[in-house]
DNA sequence: TTCAAATGCTTGAATTCTCAAACTCTCTGT
DNA sequence: ACAGAGAGTTTGAGAATTCAAGCATTTGAA
């Protein structure tokens, strides 16, 4: 809190000692916990509609709509992660579980013995037939009907900025992972 | 997917079976997407920011802040979950985990016997001081930075209007909690 | 050809989160 | 003075997430 050489055996590493901190003005205060509420209250909705509904968290519901949007229904595995902004890791749990569900099956690849394809199942696509209208109602009530078109498009470029700023698209369309 | 009385067991609940679904446009879809990848992405960033340089995930420093901006550094249990947004099963997992830590304590409520008050420790204060400059510029860096102030309006707007929408600011002050 | 580095994906253990069920205490009405 | 309802918080078990480590395969450079 003082300039000086601080306290704690922790030189923090994110920050120059020396630098004085930009603390956030009130305004920016207020946008940045109406986005903290807004966010978690929303995640928190939809997680619970979805469970409630299909079973299964949103992110669950997710990944089984990539792979419906997907030509033969599957994607690599490393594809459908970068496709659903979660780590290999997650992903593989995930889909490990969905398995279990009957929803997913993995299938390997014949071109790369390393890579498995994760594959809808017909009993996937129904489970998504059958919950997504309720899902986009969700959607809808929560935050479409609430906003402007003006609104809905400025939120449309805000996002996708601050999504470009976290994950640069550029440097070599594949694989410099996350971060 | 048929508007005939669709085929499994799940006359699903949200939705009047005979009302016809309304689907988001192009634009609206690719404002979600947006959204979904912003926010996912934002999350996982802050999260590891903070586990990196405080030892936390992004929700927990967030109680710690509450509680340093509250009278007394101190906030009854369900208060703390209403601001945070986060249920009190949730809080009370979170502060075991901060009291091992030493940055919290609890306290009896003298005039409740029922309450417990949720308490920053001068060690969690400590962390405090030491991580906060690292985050705010991390937030800073993710959001503020790469967007005009006209933005930075909007985005306020736009995520004070979907909070309320998910959580009525009226009926009663207090609780008739979450949704 | 050979082999170290890079890729693709998985695994296990430690944490955290959710949900429902508990418990204790307070309040209200009778 | 009580019974019952409700408030405030915790608990335990199961599910999900993270992180680091681990295979197996492929790449590319010598």
């Amino acid at each position: 809190m003082n300039t000086a050489p601080t306290s704690a055996e922790e030189a923090r590493a994110a920050e120059k000692p020396t630098e004085e901190t930009r603390w956030l003005s009130d305004d920016e205060q207020r946008v940045w916990r109406s986005y903290l509420h807004a966010t978690t209250l929303l995640e928190d909705h939809l997680d619970r509609q979805l469970q409630r509904d299909a079973g299964m968290p949103h992110i669950y519901y997710g990944l089984l709509v990539g792979l419906a949007e997907a030509p033969r229904r599957r994607l690599r595995m490393t594809e459908l992660a970068m496709q659903s902004k979660i780590t290999r890791s997650r992903l593989s749990h995930a889909i490990a579980r969905l398995e279990k569900n009957g929803w997913v099956r993995r299938e390997d690849c014949p071109s790369d013995k390393r890579g498995q394809f994760a594959v809808l199942t017909d009993a996937g696509a129904e489970v998504l037939g059958r919950t997504a209208p309720g899902h986009v109602t969700a959607v809808r009530q929560a935050v479409f009907e609430r906003l402007t078109p003006e609104q809905q498009e400025t939120l449309g470029e805000i996002m996708q900025i601050v999504a470009e700023g976290l994950q640069p698209a550029d440097a070599g369309a594949d694989l410099p992972w996350l971060r």
